[in-house]
Formats: structure tokens, C-alpha cells, sequence
DNA sequence: CTGAAAGCGCTTACAG
DNA sequence: CTGAAAGCGCTTACAG
């Protein structure tokens, strides 16, 4: 967890520190050319290490309860299908408490994260929500230095807990998915897993292996394919399933994309759904509403995720108690009409 | 347009112009209660017409070129499922000028929209991209009000042009994708219509009609089904154009949303894409290449809309010339495998 | 390359 | 409810 950040890191404080004058730390601040190097770094690193934020003429300061006027919204790319749900759902919470939010992505190369750095620290947005799969933690550290609350929304992950992370119910949520298809009397029920280091794909995974086990049924290894969160890894997995010599009744998919990818495999087959084939998702993006049939998905609470995020940074600003530095939010089976019962169960 | 907003509109003038002294105009802009009613109306309204912006103590306001810190983007509403599209573009563009985007919603509510204009006004940001199905005249007129540029992108109307717009060719789009189902064949052409009162639709209507014409294919007004750009209204156009007596072998919807309701009208009917029915959509959101099969459709460049708009405003805050109010980038048709010869057609 | 001085925009007690 | 005064955080010439 960050230090508290002193109260009073003014220009005038830094300069002493440093031992120049005030008018040296702003030109360093304000990136004009004319100061020494070693000046230069000596100041920067300062700046860096108390957490220097500009203040205008506000007086002394950030006061407890004050308003908050900016949070930033970190994605490692806007190209995940759920960004917007979390986007919403921030900005939601975020309005509620006059506040705006500044999103942006972190682009893939180590160059643009400096920049990118520099821009937060130059708004001096009050908190910051992370939603990223790999925070590595270089860029961790990068962000502890601008001493503000971070929280982190994970919907994939299971980070250390040296930051507020909220996640799901992954493993919860793969029973649940698992159960249903259960209780329709399906008994080969094949897994599409997701990306193996990530540990939400681990938790759905064993959640599928308690689902069965629980109902007495042996897992055979050959029913779980390999995939890695997206269309086409769900697409192919899709083709291995149905190209064993007994494929499965069932696909539980550990995300809506891979099972959509799933379904265009049973349709090159000729195969329907729920007819020929029961598939189920997770997430519940609004996709899965759309896709034809009506995907049975396990609801991940992107949005309550990204509003509780909010909260979350509220209190830590508020330097209120966190009760946990993880919270998991509950999963919820979405029954749609990608179900049915096996065909080759025993009618009751 | 905005009028240019006069360089030092500090509160020493506001205080001034309101025959009051500078801590007042403070305490109204700070939201202090303790000021006679009469005079935080005098002194509000003078800060609305003089666009006044809080400056801290940078001297002499911006300077021409200056470095952008923040753009605000707004949407209508973040349920939208091109808002990403949009986000993801703007982002890209606002990082590459090294400026940050503050992203909000207008909620429902006139009593929020008051809150969140006083929010923009307080974060100061620089510029403004409005993302909105409909920019009515009274937000139009207090976003005047806070004198930064604003650009509007506007994938579904033809607003008025006051405010410079980006949008996309609609008519176009509609031409090629009904001709790309003529070339396949097709003869009975149904059309998924989107909103009536907005421009787009008409424009999608008008596109289609051309291409039927051209191919001296007669329009039958049957085969026309309303619809609002959502999910289930497509469906229930779907449903209704096939419970036709001479049903259409072909749809074209104007949205992919509805496109994909379509789909499932099909699916529901036994029929299969692009086997019985082919159907071609208009967006080309990321969920039409994952949907089963992948949908044929004409793509709207939202993220270069986005990015435009980002240029757009950095000229008008560098005071250059636009080129022109009004840009429509250009649709372009995007073939997958939801469309296939007519199974009616003559061989060739 | 750096600092002393002046100044800007704003806010905060304080007095009435 | 309002203003004169003091002060804060920062920046901008200017001088060396």
C-alpha cells in the first residue's frame, strides 16, 4: 500500500529538500530546457519520491471528504469486449459522486507508459481503478509513486494483495454452469478452458471438476480442450470436442466468446443448438444475449465490480476502513436457450 | 459556433463587471452558501457568458498551441455497443497528442445533466467530442457556454451544422450491400428499417431503394419492416417479413443488432443463414464476426471517427481552418458468410 | 544555469 | 451577506 502522502508537498517544500530555489522546481515541473542535468534528476526523483501533486492556490490542500473531482480508469487495451460494462458501471458511481472519470489504455510499448504516467500525475486525478490482467509490477510500483489510492478490478486474475482487488466467483460460477447441465441429464460434458496462467481459468476449471465429481461423474481428460479467452480458440476447440470419437453433449466455454466460438463449430457441422448440443458461457456480455440462440452464461457483475471499485477508492481517500483487500462479488447462472435437456438421456 | 472565449476572464474581472469584489465571485464559484440569492444569479450568469475557467496561477491563459490536457467525450448513454468502438479511437488519437479523455454519460435526468455540465466546466478540459443520437437545442446551447471547441460524431443523424460533425455514408452503405445481394442473385430484398426520426435510417432506406432500382428490381413496400436499431426489433421484423406469403431470400438490416434479431427469427423458423435466407447487417461490431455464422456487413469506421474527431478539435484549438463542418467517412462492405447465392437464382 | 523579486489568480480568516 | 487585507502556490521576467 502507498504511503500517505504528506500533506503539504508544495513546490517551495521540494526546493528545500533539494536545496534550490522555488523558481528551479517549477522550470523542472514545467519541463523548460535550462537546468543542469544532475539538478534536474535530483529534483525529479524528489518530486517522484513524496509525490509531488500541483495544488494551484487551493490553500493547504487535499482536506479529508473534499470532493472528489477525478478518478482514472486504466485498461491494458480497449479492445476487451467487457470494457464498456466496467466503463459503465464506473462512470456510473463515479457521476454519483460528482465525479468524472479519465480512461485510457496502457498501449504495449514501455515508451508510451512513461508518457502515459506523466499524463495521470499531470490531471491529478484523485484515485485510480485498474482493470488489467498482467499488472506487472513494474508499472505497480510506477503507480505507488503517484501516491493515490489504486484499487484493481480483476475479473480474470487473482493478484497479490498488496492493492484492493475486486474480482468474481469464478470457481462458484463453474459449478453453477457445470450443476445446471447436470440436472439436464447431460453426462459427457465437454471444457473449454481459458488462458492457463491467468488463475480465474484455473478456478473455473475446478469448479467444473467439483460439478462432476459432486454428481459422480469421472472427468475425462480428453473432454477439456485448451483456449484462451477468444473467438477463434473457442472455434477451434469447438472442432476438437466434436471430432472425438464421443464427443460430448455439453460445452461449459470459461468465457462468452469462446462458447459463440463453439457455436460456429457445431454449425460447420450441421449441429444445433440446444437441439443436438447444450452450450454454456461465462460472463454474460451483451453479446450473449444476441447470439442465436440465446446464450446460457454464468453473469459476471462487470458493472457492480466497477462501481464497488469506486467505493472501494472513496473510503481509501476518505482513509475509511477497507473490509478486505479482496472481494469477490457473486456469479449468477443466466438460463437463456442454448440448454436443453441430453438427447440421450433417459426421459423421467 | 462558440465565440472565442476572451482571453483573461479571471475573477477579478467577473468581480469586477458584477460591481462585487473578487472573494465573492470565490465563494459563488465554490458553492459557499452564505451569498445573497440575487447576486450568485448575477454573478452565475455572468460567468456562463463569459465562459470563465478556472486557471490557477499560469499567468496569462492558454497559449495558442499549447499542449491539450484533457478532452472530455460524452455519450448519451454507455449502453451503446459502438461506445468502445468510439472510445477506443479517441483514446488511441488524445494519447498519441499526449492529452488525457475524460469519458461520461448524460443520465436521464435534466437535474443531472446541470451537475455534469458543472463537472466539465470545473475539470476544464480543453475540448469536447459529443457522441449522441439526439443533441437537443438546450444542451447544445450550455455546452456554447463553456467556450471550449466541441466536435460532434454522430454515426446515426445529420444534426444541423453549427458544431463540426463526423459521421459516415450511410446512403453508400445501403447501396453496396443491396447490390452485393442482387449480384448474389437475390431478387426479393427484405429491408430492417432503423429509428424513422433519424437521419441515418433514411439515408440506409434510400441506399437500399437505389440499388433495387438500378438493378430495375420494382420496391415493395412489403418487404420494408420497421425497426428500431435494437435487438428485438429486428427480431420482430424478422418474424414478420418470413411470415409473409412471398417471403424475402435476402434481409438487409440496418443495424447488426437487428441483423442478429433476424437471425434469430430464423433460427426459430427452422432456416438457416445463408443456406434458406442470406442476411447482411450495417456496423460491423465486433460481435458480427463472432456470431454464427460470421455476418456480412457494412462497416462503419468508429474508431476512425473517433480519431478524426480528436484531430478536429486539436485545429480548432489551434484556431486553423476546418476543412468542412460536416465529414461522412466512408462505409465500406465487409463479406463473411451470412450471405450466398439465391437459392432461387437461375445457375449461370 | 540559477535565484531574488514581483506578480498572478485565487482563497481564507476577519471584521462589520 | 460582503469587502479589505493577508497569504498561498506557482510562474515569469530580469539580472548575473
Amino acid at each position: 500500500m502507498a504511503e500517505t502522502p504528506s500533506r503539504s508537498v508544495t513546490i517551495s517544500a521540494i526546493a528545500a529538500e533539494a536545496g534550490v530555489s522555488a523558481p528551479t522546481v517549477s522550470r523542472v515541473l514545467n519541463g523548460r530546457g535550462d537546468v543542469a542535468p544532475e539538478t534536474r534528476e535530483r529534483i525529479e526523483n524528489l518530486l517522484r519520491l513524496r509525490g509531488y501533486r500541483r495544488r494551484g492556490s487551493r490553500g493547504d490542500g487535499q482536506r479529508r471528504g473534499e470532493r472528489i473531482g477525478l478518478i482514472d480508469l486504466v485498461f491494458n487495451d480497449l479492445d476487451s469486449p467487457w470494457a464498456v460494462e466496467i466503463i459503465r458501471g464506473v462512470e456510473d458511481a463515479a457521476h454519483g459522486m460528482d465525479s468524472g472519470i479519465a480512461v485510457s489504455a496502457i498501449h504495449r510499448q514501455a515508451s508510451s507508459t512513461r508518457k502515459w504516467l506523466q499524463n495521470v500525475r499531470s490531471r491529478a486525478s484523485d484515485g485510480a481503478v485498474l482493470v488489467t490482467t498482467d499488472l506487472d509490477s513494474e508499472l505497480r510500483s510506477e503507480l505507488e509513486e503517484l501516491h493515490i489510492p489504486v484499487v484493481v478490478i480483476d475479473p480474470v486474475g487473482l493478484s497479490d494483495l498488496t492493492v484492493p482487488t475486486i474480482g468474481c466467483t469464478n470457481w462458484a460460477g463453474g459449478l453453477s454452469a457445470t450443476t445446471h447441465l447436470i440436472e439436464l441429464g447431460h453426462r459427457r460434458i465437454g471444457f473449454v478452458a481459458g488462458r492457463p496462467e491467468l488463475w480465474c481459468s484455473r478456478a473455473r476449471l475446478d469448479g467444473y471438476r467439483a460439478g462432476l465429481e459432486t454428481a459422480g461423474i469421472e472427468v475425462d481428460p480428453e473432454l477439456i480442450a485448451p483456449g484462451e479467452f477468444n473467438y477463434e480458440s473457442g472455434f477451434r476447440a469447438g472442432e476438437r470436442l466434436f471430432d472425438l470419437d464421443d464427443p460430448p453433449t455439453a460445452v461449459f466455454a470459461a468465457s462468452d466468446q469462446m462458447a459463440l466460438g463453439v457455436y460456429e463449430a457445431l454449425r460447420q457441422r450441421g449441429l444445433r443448438v440446444p437441439d443436438d448440443v447444450s452450450v454454456v458461457g461465462f460472463d454474460d456480455l451483451p453479446q450473449a444475449r444476441w447470439s442465436s440462440p440465446p446464450l446460457t452464461t454464468v453473469r459476471q457483475p462487470l458493472d457492480d465490480m466497477g462501481r464497488l471499485a469506486v467505493r472501494t477508492l472513496r473510503r481509501l481517500m476518505d482513509s475509511e476502513e477497507i473490509e478486505s483487500p479482496r472481494v469477490e462479488l457473486a456469479t449468477e447462472l443466466i438460463v437463456r436457450d442454448s440448454t436443453a435437456p441430453s438427447p440421450t438421456a433417459t426421459k423421467k
